[in-house]
DNA sequence: CGCCAACTTGATGGCTGTCAAGTCAGGTGG
DNA sequence: CCACCTGACTTGACAGCCATCAAGTTGGCG
């Protein structure tokens, strides 16, 4: 029935028709567990989809919010402005994870989402997704456990930023972006990076100094190779036992 | 109809029914929007009271999650902890405020939740909550509007955490007491703390020793008055300043 | 080829953590 | 009722991590 190895790194040229229901990432994203007659009720939902360029704006903060948003391909950022300037990026989401959760509350989108490289998204009318999942209980479900995710996942952030010193910061970020690679079918080991270190330091609470300078101790030290962009993983175990520093202390 | 004016400081002692459709807190919690038809059934579903001691744990992380709570009254503070026995305060909840959340993800709670004084609860079994908000639109929409202002009020937390200076964060901590105090109907000028210098550093990144110093800063420059857990503030608009600090620099 | 953004690396300073000592308030028991 | 005790808090001295400022390097793109 589902398919249970969800992800192939090439996608089939064959897949003409974009919609859920042949998406390679219906099993990261809101499709996860519909029956087939449940899927094509979300295709409908699900028609428009959007080229979003490096660089541009899905949506910014202040613009009315009227859908959700999740990621067919690509990577994003979100960030938040304060009235003083300051501003921070909130996170990092890639291919099969959803954005604008946050323009709920006030039917106004708070933060910025802007690509980090091309990317495509599948745009969701929010009230249409609130009337199918009145309808359908494992699509309501669901898309609640995303969203308490999306809860759980801001504390181990604050957890981050509120505890951890800025090589332990590093490191948990390292770990976290290999694992979401992972799932997604790609190498654990090996990526590009799709942000700068500003965008890295901003989301970790430091400077891209200090980002610049932890990479290059992790390096020294064997745990990781850097160039530029590039990140080989040579030691998961050296940065695992980095984020933990505490533990001997 | 529905009542303007929802909040008074003494609790009409004729209540005696304790249910969404005659509690004072209607309108800041679940039951907002909600017709009396509508109320009636949220009742049926909201009958599990249950009263917690000061320093008692409504839930503990690892627990099976089945419901989520509606504090009646009271206070409460959720906290992480991390494998290496680092731990960190998530938040602090007031009356009409929601606790639990987190726990939809995994169907296990994540953080604890510890009651900071005596305090009273009403249990919300979590299916029998998707199940009625299959059928009533606004009360789904509504408990999204929640889910989704945790998001936000996280990605809050996160930018002080991220960006702001000691002093900074223990203004913003304060006025969004004082807010969420008049909320209720209390002063917006004077309040009791119900935790402790550590909680208050932990929630905000810095060490008590910092809390307690900057509260000392904040009585010699005027803005506060501090004695142990009593807090007036002296100064609204000096707060506001200390906290937007960043701007003239 | 040249420009510019992104990045790296070094030197210095300041904010906040750490360690330590002392004060205060509330609760308990004699 | 008071002495004592304990946890919470305050205050001081010092140190370390990271921010800041600065200069130089790299790589990508027109």
């Amino acid at each position: 029935m589902a398919q249970t190895h969800p992800l192939n790194q090439e996608i089939s040229l064959s897949v003409i028709k974009t919609a859920c229901s042949n998406c390679n990432l219906r099993e990261l994203c809101l499709p996860f567990g519909l029956s087939l007659e449940e899927l094509e009720r979300l295709d409908d939902l699900v028609s428009t989809r959007r080229r979003i360029k490096r660089g541009d704006h899905l949506y910014r903060a202040g613009e009315v919010f009227d859908a959700i948003y999740a990621i067919r391909s690509g990577f994003f950022k979100t960030d938040v402005l304060l009235e003083d300037g300051r501003d921070q990026v909130t996170g990092f989401q890639m291919a099969g994870e959803l954005l604008g959760l946050d323009g709920i509350s006030t039917e106004h989108h708070t933060c910025n989402a802007i690509a980090l490289e091309d990317s495509e998204i599948c745009a969701i009318p929010f009230s249409r997704l609130e009337g199918l999942s009145r309808e359908i209980h494992t699509l309501q479900h669901h898309f609640h456990k995303v969203m308490s995710r999306e809860i759980v996942r801001d504390h181990g952030v604050m957890m981050l930023l509120g505890t951890m010193r800025a090589e332990e910061r590093l490191a948990a970020f390292l770990l976290n972006l290999s694992q979401r690679f992972t799932a997604r079918g790609f190498s654990h080991a090996e990526f590009y990076l799709r942000m700068t270190r500003e965008e890295i330091g901003s989301y970790l609470g430091l400077k891209l100094e200090t980002v610049s300078r932890a990479f290059s101790r992790f390096q020294e030290e064997g745990h990781i190779a850097v160039q530029q962009k590039h990140i080989r993983i040579l030691n998961v175990n050296g940065l695992k036992a980095l984020m933990n520093h505490r533990a001997s202390c």
